[in-house]
DNA sequence: ATATTAATTTAACGAACGTTCATTTAATTA
DNA sequence: TAATTAAATGAACGTTCGTTAAATTAATAT
């Protein structure tokens, strides 16, 4: 047998992309093989290579992908220039974002070592150019005073880690609604630079 | 050639756990042969199998000494029962703890998915077990008033993700001390809990 | 000095790996 | 309808994988 009947190349190449995803970031990169993917898109191995010409633009293109996606989801999110509004803004979006793509995610953040050179240091450009988005609103918030912030980068590090870390315990339909999830992680982030902002709760900060 | 002059198992042994663990760590599980430990520890692949019968087994024991560690030296540190100075104590034991075992750390939160089911739940138990000793603590703060702590899971999955991604940026050499870095977390976890300790710039929260 | 145990080697197993190549069939174009 | 292009197959390549077995030598105990 050769071409199959109804076979489409756009169908096939999403597939790949579908299973590849899934596969890698459950059993990690390395330990997938083509035949892994192969026979989940239900062709054979050799087929994969119509469409990419081996198993690390798989994941390069995955992963440039995904950070494509953030970036630009994420320059359309933050509408304020008011630093504390950008930074709840900011909180949100990435929970909202990165809660729905839990295997984009990890694969982001666990698999750049499965990198070669050239595709590790494009993703990384990626990633740093994400960081700075969040580092400068830390900036500007501790500048005009409205911030406590102890040091930007260590902070915007922690607030990354923090939200990133929803996917390692969120499940869809668990106990909590993603909106209120995000209420969470916000008003943390928001208390952790110094912020008060519970409306529920009304406080005013006072210096004695 | 057989057995070399001077060899000693004990050592033979603790090498390869060493090697084992900072190949895991940098390359991941899967992508580590027997032989590349092997050829680093300085004998051949079938020599390993006196220490260990298996490649998973060598993975397994790693992560049970870390945690085994981990959980010993947490109940060490706790000293005091009043919830803020324990969440105090928790924050600055997770990352003096972690910061110096990146490669323990890094296994143990990225290769659970690499583990047999048996290995599997041994170490998720132990895990729980940690993660629990900062739910208590959560929940005592927010009983007792002096914290506002919407939701002790998700606050405690919040606090150990910030506090354990210190790994993923810090190097030792850098721009800030180990004790530094340690009091800026530790701010960050107890504002994000709603508790206000900066001593050097007292403030009070007062209920309008 | 001899027997035993500890530590390692070399050689080999079958299985799986990523990838290439020639071939075959379906769909599209001329 | 014939020629071309698209999409896949199946077989094979050399390599590497985890693991086992038998042999060999060093250290220790008798």
């Amino acid at each position: 047998m050769a071409r199959i009947a109804g076979s489409d190349g756009e169908v096939t190449r999403s597939e790949i992309r579908k299973v590849s995803l899934a596969l890698f970031a459950q059993c990690g990169y390395a330990a997938v093989s083509m035949r892994q993917i192969a026979s989940q898109v239900g062709v054979q191995a050799s087929a994969i290579y119509q469409y990419y010409p081996n198993k690390q633009q798989i994941l390069v293109s995955l992963l440039q992908n995904h950070m494509d996606g953030l970036l630009k989801a994420c320059h359309k999110e933050l509408t304020t220039s008011d630093p504390v509004e950008r930074l709840e803004q900011f909180a949100r979006f990435h929970i909202r974002y990165n809660i729905n793509r839990p295997d984009e995610v990890f694969l982001s953040y666990m698999e750049l070592r499965s990198l070669e050179p050239e595709g590790f240091a494009t993703i990384a450009a990626l990633r740093s150019k994400y960081e700075t988005i969040l580092k400068s609103i830390l900036r500007d918030g501790d500048k005009s005073g409205v911030m406590k912030v102890d040091d930007p980068h260590v902070s915007a590090m922690a607030i990354l880690a923090m939200l990133t870390g929803v996917n390692t315990w969120y499940r869809s339909g668990g106990r909590l609604s993603q909106k209120k999830i995000e209420n969470i992680y916000a008003s943390m982030v928001l208390k952790s630079q110094g912020i008060v902002t519970d409306t529920a709760d009304k406080e005013e900060v006072i210096h004695v």
